[in-house]
DNA sequence: CTCTTTCTGTTGTAAAAACAACTGATTTGT
DNA sequence: ACAAATCAGTTGTTTTTACAACAGAAAGAG
């Protein structure tokens, strides 16, 4: 669990809290460890969750399939990244989606009655994390609404387009990659791959970007 | 201010805290009302924003307005829910999105900085609603969530049939009202509404859902 | 290195949505 | 109560997407 310090300090929920305190919060948060061999599941729809997750190392997707086999990627997870904290909450319903490791992973569980239900003052950086926890849940929240932005656009085009203006301002540069492969991407934008692959070299032929795997620069 | 009390201990952020001990908080909290008259912004893209809101009566929606003047429903808000957190947080950003009475309202206002920097042993349920907007945010996303799951249908029918069973779940009813027109609920979904309402009568003669106005009924 | 699998781009067809234009019903304002 | 504005439904046309099937390139496995 040691090993993860680094990456957890550099966390938005730890963010502020020093390297011996963090150890120190691990076991006082009942922090737990699991590792995830690439195409495994660590949350599945309908589980029940009563922890908040954390991803330490590797590279998970959330996503649903539907009755028909169409797939929907609902979100990326980074390493430093919480997730599972909707589910987290007293009136607990079961989990909306998949998660699944797109790369081997290793994700910490952190239980959620011991992060809210504690006296906040016993533990001096308590209060600290809930805030911090605040925080990086509106974050999450503004990048739903962005993607909310990117899906609510009539056309592949302007999906395309939405999404890629997103990820540049992201990245401070016109030029960048993404996470995602094409057939990931037209799930993420919840469109078919060939039409956006029909439609990304058309954008090019356009002048509008250029390519290459997953890098794109805009023009 | 005062009058707004009953609502206020209804809603999720004063879930637990007595009557007396919200009075205490709105003044400890900073708390401001404002009052718009249907048409009016409460917030529009591109302002600073440091406040989180409560609307203690009336009814917004979140939209937002594209170059070509396609309107896009991002949200809905009800008396007792919070919104704008999301742009409260330390490196705030500008607010992405209009929020705009759909009839007279009240919202509150207050604080931000006051809510998440005051000591929280200060005031005895001050922790208390860090936790409860804690919540409430992680209840947000769940529904943000689920509108992304309607919105990442294919077809206009299913969207409708996936934001129709969500309504009717989160009512424990078949029979529900939808807090918009048609023209709203295309611009929530993201469809045409014509095309939209075409849809609905066919699904209606399929035997699928029955409707008056914006009162549905499931079969 | 070779075989297999995955990934990306291409094309044609069928299905669906967007758009535009119009009607009658309902609501709103005065 | 009446005129104006908004709302919901209908239809036909155009545009866009989904789907299916395939081919070449790249990546991965043995």
């Amino acid at each position: 669990m040691k090993e993860y310090v680094s990456i957890l300090k550099r966390t938005k929920i730890f963010s502020g809290v020093k390297d011996e305190e963090i150890i120190t919060m691990l076991s006082c948060l009942g922090a737990r460890l699991s590792e995830y061999k690439k195409g495994e599941y660590v949350l599945r729809q309908g589980e029940q969750l009563s922890d908040i997750l954390v991803l330490a190392e590797g590279h998970l997707h959330i996503q649903k399939d539907d009755y028909w086999g169409n797939r929907s990627i609902l979100g990326n997870i980074e390493p430093g990244e919480m997730f599972g904290e909707v589910y987290a909450s007293p009136q607990s319903e079961a989990v909306l989606n998949d998660v699944v490791a797109v790369e081997d992973s290793a994700v910490i569980f952190f239980d959620v009655k011991r992060i809210m239900t504690t006296c906040p003052a016993a533990c001096r950086f308590h209060t600290l994390v809930v805030q911090n926890m605040f925080f990086a849940i509106s974050e999450k929240n503004r990048r739903l609404v962005q993607k909310l932005g990117h899906m609510s656009k009539r056309t592949t085009r302007e999906k395309l387009i939405s999404y890629l203006s997103e990820e540049s301002n992201r990245h401070n540069s016109a030029k960048f990659t993404i996470p995602f492969n094409r057939q990931q991407l037209a799930d993420f934008l919840s469109v078919d791959r060939s039409a956006m692959s029909n439609e990304l070299c058309k954008m090019r032929d356009d002048g509008l970007i250029e390519f290459e795997k997953n890098m794109f620069r805009l023009l």
